[in-house]
DNA sequence: CTTTAGCACTCTTCTCTCTTGAGTGCTAAA
DNA sequence: TTTAGCACTCAAGAGAGAAGAGTGCTAAAG
């Protein structure tokens, strides 16, 4: 069976008609929304077609029609209109972000509720870590005969310090000594390896010194084991409640503690497309195999990607959701993408 | 009318059987539960008594018997039996606590939701700010060319860092001469202060090294005005669904919203007592007036307290709940209480 | 004066049935 | 191919009846 264009055009209507109502579509109602006059008769016969070829479906014999995962598939590839950000829209999400910009972690952190904000969805935000994060730079600063800081600068150009204390009390004037030690030896390994490089050092440095390397090598692998792993967080999933698929307070439940204690099996986006849409049994994970998920992923740094997502009933309004979730990332991507030291040959230049 | 230990008795069976199972309670379960052979009808009797004098309520006349606020508040009082602690249950907030002791921050900001986990009910977490926090010392370091590092002392003992751009490029080495300029024109200064110094000093220095030292300045006052901001976590707030009382999705979505939006909003404890109950109608905000509140204060560092609470419906496990919070924040008391610089008598012995 | 047994009464909850109305599918004519 | 007409289906809502838990009251017993 062929697949006319007003047999498309009535599968928009449906579409948008569900995801503003949630309530079926009927032959009537699309009948007065078509151009030109057609009877509800003529829409009758087309529905049906649509219902075999699987686009829509039926909740029992004498309701209207929903349209089925395959129906929302065809309608985000080919019928859905560009939904173009008003000036409200834009700026409501630029004042958010001009405000927190302050540090990447921050935002990271922070843009799960962000987006929750602005989608009236609840969702998520993900930042890849990645296993090539060494230490460039360690300094130590010297606080009191107890007490010292320890600044640690990766290579992905975050900088983290710490207060330490002194088990025993030593002589401050050599930390510049120690630092030394610990740029020339520590420096540019993975951590695995500064565990390995502090052992063969035991025997070389005095005691209280050789505790004071370990105690500053502890927080770099710590630090390094928190780049590699990925950090994710989620926002406004209480904005699940709102919606009807979820007033059975089970069904809102299984994903809301999904969101919270599975975080990490959200999806990501394969391949490398900027945006991506999930609907309904096209997510691998079970819990959201009655809903969708809308990805969009940005730059952070150099060669990293951060990623925000949106999580839904499949009766998402789709268009709106894309159009807010891509400038969101590209205003990230703006923000961070840029990485934050000068590359060498920008310095050259 | 007397309020005699057989009604106290029967109160608190009332009260732990409405809490354990969600259905009101009848005089014939009460009267099985009774020490000595009671007949259900001398049970009715003084349930009569009870409802009176405001203790107990009935949902409806041939219903049974569901505590009160005013039942909760004497139950709490009086009645309810201390908790002890199993071996499991100190062990899992030991072992939870114990893998993030690394940072004072961030136990606050995950307090919320590792509460939440321990208790079973939606939580919060609170660090109350400082206004009186001030920067003990600056450190600048450089980096390359045209980037350096501000390590910043607070004087509570945390030490923060960023990695900031020169507009210029200008000779590094005079780093720490800026260095010391900051650490003697700004340090053990408020905030409004350091912006008025600022300006003062605006024709001694030279341009590029004025908007180096602008931008160290603002990054202080940045994290001078978070550090007396106070700060709110919520975790666990879908936990409330699984509540009989939460299943009415508008009241769930009514609290839940209320705990992620207006965060600041929810209870502190007044006065010094470690712990305290809020129970119903004794909440302030009126989202919280049918829900429970337990709350407990801990100890950070010298003189400053963070506290951690519990929301739940009014039939909540005072008990237990009490119980495992007090545990919860006295082993937070325990890791972070101590000053974490010795202080100068300690010092000196 | 307190406690108890007995019994009628109340009120929720569950189930079953009936009604209503939106929307369909099919047929036959245009 | 489109349309009008009509019988049919099914969910949702309203009522009615039955079941069951628990009460309140009364009168007798301790």
């Amino acid at each position: 069976m062929e697949l006319t264009d007003r047999k498309k055009q009535i599968l928009k209507i449906v579409v948008e008609g569900y995801v503003a109502t949630a309530d079926p579509v009927g032959s009537k109602a699309i009948a007065e929304k078509m151009p030109g006059k057609i009877s509800s008769a003529t829409i009758r016969n087309e529905l049906a077609d649509l219902v075999e070829m699987g686009y829509l479906e039926q909740p029992h014999t004498s309701a209207g029609r929903i349209p089925s995962p395959k129906g929302y598939r065809l309608y985000v590839n080919e019928l859905m209109e560009q939904h173009t950000l008003t000036a409200e829209e834009t700026d409501s999400i630029n004042s958010a972000l001009t405000g927190k910009l302050a540090q990447v972690d921050q935002v990271v952190s922070q843009a799960g509720q962000m987006v929750s904000r602005f989608m009236g969805y609840p969702a998520y935000a993900i930042a890849e870590g990645r296993s090539d994060v060494t230490v460039r730079r360690f300094e130590l600063i010297g606080v009191d005969e107890q007490s010292f800081i320890a600044v640690v600068m990766l290579s992905d150009s975050r900088v983290k310090s710490q207060l330490m204390q002194l088990q025993l009390s030593v002589d401050s004037r050599r930390l510049p000594e120690m630092g030394h030690l610990l740029n020339t030896h520590f420096t540019t390994i993975p951590a695995q390896e500064i565990s390995l490089r502090l052992m063969n050092l035991s025997d070389q440095v005095e005691g209280s010194w050789f505790l004071l390397l370990h105690q500053v090598c502890d927080y770099a692998c710590e630090l390094l084991r928190q780049a590699s792993g990925q950090s994710v967080f989620t926002g406004g999933t209480s904005q699940l409640l709102k919606f009807p698929e979820y007033r059975d307070v089970d069904k809102a439940q299984e994903l809301m503690s999904f969101m919270v204690d599975s975080k990490e099996n959200l999806p990501v986006p394969m391949g490398d497309s900027p945006m991506q849409i999930l609907i309904g049994p096209e997510n691998v994970n079970d819990a959201l195999k009655e809903s969708s998920v809308v990805i969009a992923s940005y730059d952070i740094g150099d060669h990293m990607r951060g990623l925000v997502g949106v999580v839904g009933p499949t009766r998402m309004d789709y268009a709106t959701v894309a159009a807010r979730l891509s400038y969101f990332a590209e205003s990230l991507s703006r923000m961070f993408g840029k990485p934050q030291l000068p590359t060498k040959e920008e310095t050259q230049q």
